[in-house]
DNA sequence: GTCATTTGACCCCC
DNA sequence: GGGGGTCAAATGAC
C-alpha cells in the first residue's frame, strides 16, 4: 500500500530534496563567507554588500522547496483544515481566588496552586492529528520557519529528549504548525522531525509565501535527505539564523549548550556558523567556549 | 519590559 | 493507569 506513490511523484520529491539540499549548502557557504569577510566589512563601512540580498534569496528558495514538499505530501481528497480536538474543562464551577486577600506567602502559594489546577487548563488542547510529514536526517535542515519550543520530554522508548515546537506566529497570526524533534540515533547522529498541521503564517523569511492547508492524511511520507553537507543542529539554528543579533545570541547559548552536552554535532560547522553570527569580541568568547568544550570532550 | 526557554504539573487518550 | 502532549509559572537573556 505504501508503495503506491507514483513514480512521477517520487521523482519530484527527490528532485525537490536535491534542490533543497543544495540551497542549504549554499546557505552554509554564505555563512562561512560571511565569517571570513566579517572583519573586512567592518573596515569598509558604507560598502554595499550583496550578501544579505543573496542570503534572503536563498532562504526564499529554501522556503519554496519546503512548501512544495509539504504540498506534494498532501492529498487531495481530505479536508483541508486540521481539526484539533478541543476540550474545555467545565468552567462553571471554577473560582477566582484573589491573591490580594491572602495574608501569608504560604497562602499565596496555595492560591497559585489552586489557580493553576483549576484555571490553567481551560484552553487545553490536545493534538489529535496525524503527522503531515516526517523526515529523518543526520543534519537538521532549515525549513524556513521560525519555531518556538514549548516543551521537551523524555519518552519511554527513547534514549533522548523529544522536543516540541510550535510556530512562533501562533499567537500573532494564528498559525498552528507544530513539529517534534526526536533524536533517534547516536552514531551517526540521526534526528526525526515530525511536522503537524501547516503554516498559515507569512514567515518572516518568506513573506510572500503562505502555505495552502495541508491534509492531515495518514499517508505521511518519509523523506530522507541525503547528507552531502555537514551537521546543522536543529532548532538552535532556526530560520532566523542570521536574522538578528538577538537571535544570534540566543543561538550562541544554544550552541554552547550543544557543544557541551551534545558533542556529536559537527563542531567545525557549528563553529563557523557561530562565528558568522557574532561580533569579533563575541567570536573570541565563543572560541574560548568552543576550545574548552573540546577539552571537555577530550 | 519583552521575549524565549526550561521545567514541573496537568490531563487526554490509548 | 500510564505515556505523552500541552500548559503556564519561573527563569534567563537582552
Amino acid at each position: 500500500m505504501e508503495n503506491q506513490i507514483p513514480n512521477g511523484k517520487r521523482a519530484m520529491e527527490e528532485e525537490l530534496n536535491r534542490g533543497r539540499d543544495m540551497a542549504n549548502q549554499l546557505l552554509e557557504v554564505l555563512a562561512y563567507d560571511k565569517s571570513i569577510t566579517h572583519l573586512q566589512k567592518e573596515e569598509e563601512e558604507g560598502s554595499n554588500s550583496v550578501l544579505p540580498f543573496v542570503e534572503d534569496l536563498v532562504r526564499k528558495v529554501l522556503c519554496s522547496f519546503t512548501n512544495t514538499l509539504l504540498l506534494l505530501n498532501s492529498t487531495n481528497d481530505v479536508s483541508h483544515e486540521v481539526v484539533a480536538s478541543i476540550t474545555l474543562r467545565d468552567v462553571s464551577s471554577s473560582t477566582t481566588t484573589s491573591p490580594k486577600k491572602l495574608e501569608s506567602v504560604d497562602e499565596i502559594c496555595k492560591s497559585r496552586k489552586i489557580l493553576s489546577t483549576e484555571n490553567r487548563r481551560r484552553g487545553y488542547k490536545r493534538k489529535s492529528i496525524a503527522p503531515s510529514w516526517e523526515k529523518d536526517s543526520s543534519i537538521l535542515v532549515e525549513d524556513g520557519y521560525v519555531w518556538r519550543k514549548y516543551g521537551q520530554k523524555m519518552t519511554l522508548n527513547a534514549k533522548y529528549l523529544r522536543s516540541y515546537y510550535r510556530c512562533t506566529h501562533k499567537n500573532d497570526q494564528g498559525c498552528h504548525a507544530m513539529k517534534q524533534v526526536q533524536r533517534i540515533q547516536d552514531v551517526p547522529p540521526l534526528y526525526r522531525t515530525t511536522y503537524y498541521g501547516h503554516h498559515t503564517c507569512k514567515s518572516p523569511m518568506n513573506p510572500e509565501i503562505v502555505l495552502e492547508p495541508l491534509s492531515p492524511s495518514g499517508s505521511s511520507t518519509l523523506l530522507s535527505f541525503s547528507n552531502s553537507f555537514h551537521c546543522k543542529q536543529e532548532n538552535p539554528f532556526p530560520s532566523s539564523l542570521l536574522a538578528s543579533t538577538k537571535h544570534a545570541h540566543n543561538q550562541l547559548s544554544s550552541l554552547e549548550d550543544l557543544l557541551l552536552h551534545d558533542c556529536e554535532v559537527d563542531c567545525n560547522y557549528s563553529r563557523r556558523v557561530a562565528n558568522s553570527m557574532l561580533s569579533s569580541a563575541e567570536s573570541v568568547e565563543f572560541e574560548n567556549v568552543f576550545m574548552s568544550s573540546l577539552d571537555f570532550v577530550g
